[in-house]
DNA sequence: TCTATCTATCAGGATATCCTGATAGATAGA
DNA sequence: TCTATCTATCAGGATATCCTGATAGATAGA
């Protein structure tokens, strides 16, 4: 990353790639929704099937996104026999859900009928 | 939005679908790039062919991104003659770019060999 | 040891997202 | 009026992302 004269800084194309990357990870409602669990969670952590029955979703998507979080490493895991717990590894995953939360809140029209890129040849 | 007996709140399946829905906006590197030159300019704005000769990319792929970003509120614009000005519509946009910066600056080798969901069949 | 359970991972297919090059509409200036 | 410029949008194709159902490895308990 290199300092504009301004003094802002200026990322390079490596630096916006891994951003936007990042980002990426967080823009699944299934990892969305993991993610709001494991913060609500009244210990901080949760096991696998926990979550699979509070999403009601097929336990290899769960498993799958979980591995997609912890690889990127938004969560970590402990294993205790068969089961696995999950559980936020970086305090600042609550920070940039809350925000994005509350900029949904003032742009929910516009987002939930906002095409990304190609808006035109789907019914959606 | 619920709040469950913790009193933390526990969005929906639709909220998570929004939220998701707005981090991929921020999940692509051209547009996280177009957001940090307008975030970068001295004038806080800058016209399409500005961004275009900055980013040294297609013109059209610099306007279809730019209209993703304008539909889904977080840009404005403002037309002059044969040119428009895009402008950063939402303060929160630097905040939640430099959170993410942030985080990926402590995550970025994690992150960088990410593969998003499947991350078997592909080289990469 | 044998069986049920928990989790991670794979295969195969569907859909979303992105790219490039071309084009059309509007406008400035000659 | 005529031409060059600026921007938005489209068509067509490539790739990334996601889903479901099946399966394999590890472990607990009978």
């Amino acid at each position: 990353m290199s300092v504009a004269s301004n003094g802002l800084a200026t990322p390079t194309l490596a630096d916006a790639e891994l951003a936007a990357r990042f980002f990426r990870t967080l823009g699944d409602p299934t990892r969305v929704r993991l993610l709001n669990l494991l913060l609500a969670a009244p210990e901080g952590e949760l096991r696998v099937s926990d979550l699979v029955t509070a999403l009601a979703a097929p336990q290899s998507r769960v498993s799958t996104h979980l591995g997609c979080l912890r690889w990127c490493g938004l969560v970590h895991t402990r294993r205790v026999g068969r089961e696995t717990y999950y559980r936020i590894s970086d305090p600042r995953v609550r920070d940039l859900l809350a925000l994005g939360s509350q900029m949904v809140r003032d742009h929910a029209a516009a987002i939930a009928s906002c095409e990304v890129v190609a808006a035109s040849s789907r019914e959606d």
